[in-house]
DNA sequence: TTGTCATTTAGCTAAATAACTAACTATAAA
DNA sequence: TTTATAGTTAGTTATTTAGCTAAATGACAA
């Protein structure tokens, strides 16, 4: 029981639910690009990431300075029918879809840079 | 996303996940019975009881003195395809089923008196 | 090497949660 | 109507968890 009552807690906090929804519509996020669609420290960002990782609900790559993550091969497809199912048609996650197109079309470099200040979304609306 | 966010958060705890294990093999179960398999106290069990009803796991009927609870019509099939699947070899769940069958047959009434102080569990064993 | 940048880890605080006991509600039997 | 019984609700306490800032790590660039 111990891994999949840590995939359902890993899964019940509104912020990495979010995550996990943005993860089974876009294939690879930076961790600076969740730190933006979340408005969260990046700090605590990468400990909700920790978290889906030990839960094996993602997985990370690193590429130079970079982390992605994306969700792990073995994710249940049981689980990601449901996650797309009961997620289809809420505010929050089609509100984050629309922001993540405007952050994936931002220079990553200045998406980080700017995190101490401003917010590229806002810049490129 | 609040809903399926409930609902994950009420899955995400081991006793409410035994409970919700027992009940997609078991129809319907009374309070008593669920308090002896998780051999909590009574209030502990109807407090989680709650949270299962208020996600819409779990539905209660009322019998007389007792409260049977059942899973929701509504509960998705992905999910409970998921715990099927994910729980099938799970110890601690193959431990409760056995367990079950010993409370599913004793006397209800006994059942409750004995709370207070023995197992009927023990006594059947 | 030294400095810079993206991320992680550590340490802290505030809020949420699970457990218990005790008090309450509702049903049934005496 | 009283008394007993099965569950629920309230109130308390201890643990867990999410958030922050600050310090550490690891990779690249000068």
């Amino acid at each position: 029981m111990e891994e999949s009552l840590n995939m359902a807690k890993a899964l019940a906090d509104g912020n990495r639910m979010r995550v996990v929804a943005a993860l089974l519509r876009n294939d690879e996020l930076c961790v600076c690009q969740i730190v933006e669609m979340l408005g969260l420290a990046t700090a605590t960002v990468s400990r909700h990431m920790s978290i889906l990782q030990n839960a094996r609900v993602v997985q990370s790559r690193k590429d130079s300075r970079w982390v992605f993550y994306r969700m792990t091969q073995d994710f249940p497809e049981t689980l990601k029918n449901w996650l797309e199912q009961s997620l289809a048609n809420s505010r929050q996650i089609k509100a984050d879809n629309r922001q993540l197109k405007k952050i994936l079309a931002c220079n990553r470099q200045d998406l980080c840079q700017r995190q101490k200040a401003g917010r590229c979304a806002d810049k490129a609306s």
